[in-house]
DNA sequence: CCGGATCCCACAAGATACTG
DNA sequence: CAGTATCTTGTGGGATCCGG
């Protein structure tokens, strides 16, 4: 999903925006740090991950949390409600996993 | 999913492009004619139905057949693999179902 | 370290009018 | 009936630079 090879966004189910189905499911084991995300997030660049994070943030997906201790430290969390998304965000992968094949011969006897 | 009033755009999962779920749904009890769609589909344009609909055509999600038997006529039909969508779909409609209310509040309590 | 400010572009989506 | 042709607008996504 991460990969720049995998299809994700060529699969016809997305999850709120460009990134947010991954932003979800970096987060889906604990909490983690802005610039923790930048790690698999290589091509999104700060401020539209910071646009999604927002985003999730105003539909009570994700909770920020700033920990002003010396260093700036920001932390990002699932909400109950976010991870209510990780079944559906499940079934997607599942869907594009099992046909993102039929897609690409769709596509490529429809556009030679 | 069809009335104005129910928020449907409102939930973060979406399938193909901003009509294509609602297409889709219209289409799962066999296969329909242009203007049938635009019954239940009365707030799309034709040229922006035909656009979804072309999409779907693309990815091979959609048949689309002429019968040109005196008045034209023309159908449109789901294939295998438009149909393996209708579980995603079900799962996100379910999801919207179930959470929309705790969508609501918090976009209220974010931006009043 | 975590962004905000600014500028830019491509493309989705709609309004409107017309046609084989 | 089932679309096309044009034009316009809005917005999502990105590049780049700047700041507390």
């Amino acid at each position: 999903m991460f990969d720049p090879v995998c299809p994700s966004d060529l699969s016809p189910i997305r999850i709120g925006d460009k990134w947010a189905g991954m932003i979800i499911r970096c987060l889906e084991d604990g909490p983690r740090r802005f610039s923790e995300l930048r790690v698999p997030l290589r091509r999104v660049t700060a401020k539209v991950l910071t646009q999604s994070l927002r985003a999730l943030e105003r539909d009570g997906l994700v909770v920020r949390r700033v920990r002003t201790g010396g260093v700036r430290h920001v932390e990002y969390e699932l909400t109950p409600l976010g991870r209510s998304l990780l079944g559906p965000l499940d079934v997607a992968c599942a869907w594009a996993e099992a046909h993102w094949e039929q897609l690409l011969d769709a596509r490529e006897s429809a556009s030679p």
